[in-house]
RNA sequence: GGGCGGUUAGCUCAGCUGGUUCAGAGCACCUGCCUUACAAGCAGGGGGUCACUGGUUCGAAUCCAGUACCGCCCACCA
């Protein structure tokens, strides 16, 4: 780097850099005698790209990685992908229907090779755009959570738990996704408050031979179409309103099928009519209530949320469209008694935005007891933190109120589950099919491999994910509790800290304690830190409907990875939302400009032998003192994971105290040279600054780090140890902070009356002493003249603390103007001082306020004494002087 | 319906277990500067009844209670 350009270019920097610390596998880890700083990251699905909630989450993780390499950890970053198999599945048969092929017409086998043909092409392209990014991970350790390996631990896992008597198959009310056609677990069910109607329905009381007389009863309904399906019509026993129907049958409208009224407390009375229309087979209530009194169950719904021939009437239709035909044909039937308008929840899927429906079918369940109150102990007792910490409170609540896990989906890509059916239905679960071959044979001798059937259904993805900060490192521990942890996983686990957004608290990161617990013995992770969602300017979520969302890759290109990742961390203070702003990122280019061009100045200057000033010599005191202050902040804000505050700090530390102070103190005159001690400490200072802010901005960093002193192939940044505070005196950084306000109260009175900053001026400060004269001669252009005597009356005059201060300005300087600014400070100064004395004469304050605060007190009563004095003479003598 | 969190400057947020001259930061805004490191810059400046109402206290942005909004999570009263 010969000449260096007015401007910094990041696009002409990252990509070589980032070659450069592959090429020489800097964020390869192995296990060694350091401590290790292990993180994984959260896998994102094997065929998203990349979106902003990826780049904050990794640009954290990150800062994290770098920060521990620098502080001598052995850090190791496992970077990997998600089978995500509802999300993928759906991309795929969506490709293959542009072509015209369905799934069931293809084949399981088929299809799966339609779909790894696609994960070939489309897998691991956020991987690559992560790289974009600077993310320092350990990519010879890049996993999948469907390879062989991975894939094998699922499995294992789950015949483990079978053999443990914790999975189970049950028949169970599900949640049904009729555009996926697949169940869904609980948590991937979004209610919404949704406008229906509530229909008040009549059913007419039977005679005894299935017709009608003209007795009725009503029941409200937001589903009349189901009404086919209803087993019974169910009161409150308490409800004397409708005993008369004890022992009665009703038909139901058009079809005139008799169902018994049964009674039971789960009816509200208050709510509706009082009766409830029973639909076991497509309510969960209702069918813990058919359950209850054995009720038959009658399936109406198909699969695809179609009416089938059950229902006897509008066959095939939707269940919506059979919703507004079947209440026009009530109406005519004069069964419809009135229509109202009613908010009810209703449950979406998370995936396709259908309308779930509840559907009786036999699925795969994991008890999840156990594994709960586990899970809650790792946190409750601080073995696994979270950030924030209000988390904890949500967390427990779920822990406490877990219900079964349905594991199994029936889709097919994903891990199959290992379940084998013998022809006579009953089933055996292993991990191969010629051990469960052997299974079964023990059962039934003569059975032969082409005999069994395996379960078609895979399992949930999220049951292969609990298990990444185990299976990364060693596949084959979970559902092994006899095996020993590889070498990697002994050393590695468990990990760290955890970076990840609060949606998937359930869904990841409960499941991931409970696995780590079960098959470690120990939580999978000291720390989790839970990001907030990235919204728009506006709040709004960013999505791709919306189109609110830019492409990270765009924005890198524009402004350079190092801008993107401090625009992201500028405005995410932990445990709240991020509003995404592109001036944040625009803030980020500016401070990369602002170091870029601070290095332009020192490493243009030239040495020669001269002494050093006293201006330089106390400018590097006092930068020393403050560098040190500053590196304890940050230090303090990282331990807590604040990580915008760290960088807020260094940010100031930079521009404001490094170069607006520093620099320009310390700076020769245009074309002078320098003296070796300055420019020595200069480049010090330079280079710890770059180690300080080099989590945050890898590339920049890493180019003029390089820059500033000869370095060899193979020396980086990357390892280069943290800046470390060392002690110092507070009184340096006090008494510069003083000379500070003295320069600053020249700089307004410059701007004030139009002064250039070059016109040389005077400072008579009415003292015997006072700090960094040197300092602020420098740094205001003024010539200081200390005297105990006051300034005469032909100057502008300014206060620092209690100390007087006054620039002489023959003929620019207005009396009255003076004497009125003077006279509205004394007033001040008196009223300050009337309620500093009355909390002083308060005896109760005095005898029950700590010693500090009443010093403090009186420190302020003396200091606006004196400051009323000077005040006072100063306006005496204005007036005099009139 | 239950729970959790929030309300401080135009915007985004700090302000921990009450007490420094406590009302802050960054951005935005206004004024003046193209002063050879940087106009992606420099210097200066304005701006808030700390949501509301009470209470506790010598003292409240900070603690307590209530009210009003806002957000999130859990929950299928049909």
């Amino acid at each position: 780097m010969k000449e260096l350009a007015a401007k910094y270019s990041a696009s002409q920097v990252e990509d070589k850099w980032y070659a450069y610390w592959l090429e020489h596998k800097f964020f390869h880890s192995e296990p060694n005698e350091k401590e290790p700083y292990t993180i994984v990251i959260p896998p994102p699905n094997v065929t998203g790209i990349l979106h902003m909630g990826h780049v904050l989450n990794n640009t954290l993780n990150d800062v994290l990685i770098r920060k521990a390499r620098m502080d001598g950890k052995n850090a190791c970053w496992v970077p990997g992908t998600d089978h995500a198999s509802i999300a993928t599945e759906s991309k795929v048969v969506a490709r293959l229907k542009e072509q015209g092929i369905r799934k069931e017409d293809i084949g399981r086998e088929e299809f799966l090779r339609h779909a790894w043909e696609w994960k070939e092409e489309h897998g691991g392209i956020i991987l690559q755009q992560l790289r974009k990014l600077g993310c320092s991970c350990d990519w010879d350790r890049t996993r999948f959570t469907m390879e062989p390996a991975l894939s094998d631990a699922v499995i294992n896992t789950f015949v483990y738990f079978y053999k443990k008597g914790w999975i189970y198959k049950g028949v169970r009310m599900v949640n049904w996704d009729p555009e996926a056609l697949t169940a869904v677990s609980d948590d991937e069910v979004i209610h919404k408050d949704t406008k229906s109607h509530l229909y008040h329905l009549r059913y007419y009381i039977s005679d005894g031979n299935g017709q009608p007389t003209d007795k009725y009863l009503t029941i409200a309904t937001t589903r009349p179409e189901t009404i086919m399906a209803d087993t019974a019509i169910c009161v409150n026993p308490a409800d004397e309103r409708h005993h008369w129907l004890r022992g009665k049958k009703v038909l139901i409208p058009l079809i005139h099928r008799e169902i018994p009224v049964i009674e039971d407390e789960y009816v509200e009375m208050d709510f509706g009519t009082g009766c409830l229309k029973v639909t076991p087979a497509h309510d969960l209530h209702d069918y813990e209530i058919g359950m209850r009194h054995n009720l038959p169950v009658i399936e109406i719904i198909d699969d695809h949320g179609r009416l089938n021939h059950e229902a006897c009437i509008l066959v095939g239709e939707d269940r919506f469209v059979a919703r507004k035909k079947i209440v026009k044909m009530l109406q005519e039937a004069g069964n419809l008694e009135k229509t109202e308008d009613y908010n009810s929840p209703v449950g979406y899927s998370e995936r396709t935005n259908a309308v779930i429906e509840p559907k009786l079918s036999a699925q795969w369940f994991l008890k999840m007891e156990s594994l709960a109150g586990t899970a809650l102990e790792t946190v409750e007792s601080g073995r696994t933190r979270f950030i924030p910490e209000k988390y904890v409170n949500t967390y427990r609540h779920w822990m406490e109120n877990a219900r079964d896990w349905c594991i199994s989906r029936q889709l097919w890509w994903g891990q199959r589950i290992p379940a084998w059916y013998l022809p006579d239905g009953s089933f055996v679960v292993e991990a191969t099919a010629e051990a469960a071959l052997k299974a079964a044979q023990a059962i039934c001798p003569d059975i032969k491999a082409e005999d069994l059937r395996q379960d078609e259904d895979v399992l949930d993805t999220w049951f292969s994910s609990w298990l990444w900060p185990i299976s990364v490192f060693d596949p084959d521990m979970p559902g092994h509790p006899e095996h020993q942890p590889n070498k990697d996983l002994a050393y590695y686990y468990p990990t760290n800290d955890l970076v990840t957004g609060p949606d998937i608290i359930f869904f990841w990161v409960a499941r991931m304690i409970m696995a780590g617990e079960e098959f470690m013995g120990r939580e999978p992770f000291s720390n989790v830190y839970f990001t907030g969602i990235v919204r728009d300017k506006l709040g709004r979520k960013m999505s791709k409907t919306l189109g609110n969302s830019p492409d990270p890759l765009d924005l890198i290109n524009t402004y350079g990875a190092d801008a993107v990742r401090i625009g992201m961390l500028l405005c995410s203070s932990a445990g709240n939302d991020i509003f995404y702003d592109e001036a944040q990122i625009k803030q980020g280019a500016a401070f990369c400009n602002k170091i870029w061009n601070s290095y332009r100045l020192i490493k243009g200057f030239q040495l020669a032998d001269i002494p050093q000033t006293q201006a330089q010599k106390l400018a590097i005191e006092w930068f020393r003192a403050k560098l040190s202050e500053t590196i304890g902040q940050v230090e303090d804000h990282y331990s807590k994971f604040r990580i915008s505050d760290a960088l807020m700090a260094i940010y100031k530390l930079f521009w404001d105290d490094y170069c607006s102070w520093y620099l320009e103190a310390i700076k020769p005159a245009f074309g002078q040279p320098i003296d070796a001690n300055t420019q020595a400490a200069t480049l010090e200072f330079f280079e710890a600054l770059l180690r300080l802010i080099h989590p945050v901005m890898p590339f920049i960093t890493e180019e003029l780090w390089q820059d500033i002193a000869p370095r060899k192939e193979g020396e980086t940044i990357l390892f280069a140890p943290s800046p470390k505070a060392t002690a110092f005196d507070p009184a340096i950084l006090e008494d510069f902070t003083l000379a500070m306000e003295a320069v600053n109260g020249v700089r307004g009175i410059r701007s004030q009356r139009n002064i250039g900053p070059k016109e040389a001026l005077g400072l008579h400060i009415r003292a015997a002493s006072f700090p960094c004269i040197p300092l602020i001669e420098k740094m205001a252009g003024v010539t200081v003249q200390l005297s105990a005597a006051p300034a005469d009356g032909n100057g502008i005059g300014f206060m620092v603390r209690t100390t007087e201060m006054s620039v002489p300005l023959e003929g620019l300087v207005n009396p009255e103007e003076e004497l009125a600014k003077a006279q509205k400070e004394l007033e001040y100064q008196q009223k300050f001082l009337q309620t500093t004395r009355a909390k002083l004469s308060n005896e109760r304050f005095v005898s029950n306020a700590p010693a500090a605060v009443i010093e403090n007190e009186r420190k302020k009563e003396a200091d606006s004494l004196s400051k009323i004095e000077s005040l006072e003479a100063k306006i005496k003598q204005l007036k005099e002087s009139k």
